[in-house]
DNA sequence: CTAAATCTTACCATTTTAGTAGGAGTTCCG
DNA sequence: CGGAACTCCTACTAAAATGGTAAGATTTAG
């Protein structure tokens, strides 16, 4: 019950193209090294991404990603739905499917589901930056005030 | 992100328990019947959610498990949380933790938490079970009718 | 004493996760 | 044209988590 480093390294990568857009692309491995992310295993999360329609790529020399979208039109719930695989899974519903245990643990499901969507799919990258910008912002006071 | 096995096989035989609460005990093995588990398995489950404080057992012959408290004084989210370990596992945040992308998955675990424990939190295992009854009922309604 | 239970420890196969290795295919630039 | 700088693709792998099983010690009712 957590999100997984891929994804996690999908987002991390993604709040930095956010930073940029819409300037010109960035390639992988600048991005792997701002966060700090291992190279080889990010491009492959860069590659799901942009067959997933949030990113466009430029192949060959000055090439790179960028958004392929504006932030405020990609939703943070879009983005690890197509990482993840998974956001709690339900499993079909069966008809043999009757057992009080089991109509508890799809009731459960089903709230969970619902309460996590709810959640990522009401915040834009756009919002995820303002809250991030708002993060840093309330840190930097912490540290030289 | 999806309950373990581990986690649903829990909650079925809760479920059960919480069916015949505040009757005599119920020995693993029926329970692992009713609801068609490992047997073994279930026997390991059933101990942590002893030691976890939701089960009572009673050794030797006639024992078994009943729950320690009324079905509305335990909560569906107390039960998740002690078998799963994790729901949506926080890292410590470490000074060095300021990148864009790393504040943005701290962000993100917070609101996801948050909503999972609410949602979670707010069930009994009463309330379940009353949940149960009228998906069960809504289903015989299908089939029958 | 014996049968029926919980409890304990140790083990194991499979799947998932978190990568790495190596190179093929494109494009820019001089 | 000939690199150099990129994305893109396939295959592999070590480690951890998951979903169990096996064997038996311990406790209790009858």
């Amino acid at each position: 019950m957590r999100i997984s480093k891929r994804t996690e390294y999908g987002l991390r990568a993604v709040v930095q193209l956010a930073r940029l857009w819409p300037r010109t692309f960035v390639q992988a491995r600048d991005l792997s090294q701002q966060e700090d992310l291992p190279n080889k295993f990010l491009e492959s999360i860069l590659l799901a991404l942009r067959r997933g329609g949030f990113l466009e790529s430029k192949v060959g020399s000055g090439g790179g990603y960028r958004l392929s979208r504006a932030p405020r039109e990609i939703s943070v719930g879009d983005i690890i739905r197509r990482l993840e695989g998974r956001l709690t899974v339900m499993e079909i519903a069966s008809p043999g499917d009757n057992s009080p245990g089991k109509i508890a643990v799809r009731l459960i499901n089903e709230k969970l589901t619902t309460a996590t969507d709810t959640v990522l799919d009401a915040m834009t990258l756009e919002e995820l930056m303002e809250q991030i910008n708002r993060a840093g912002n309330s840190q930097q006071e912490m540290y030289y005030i």
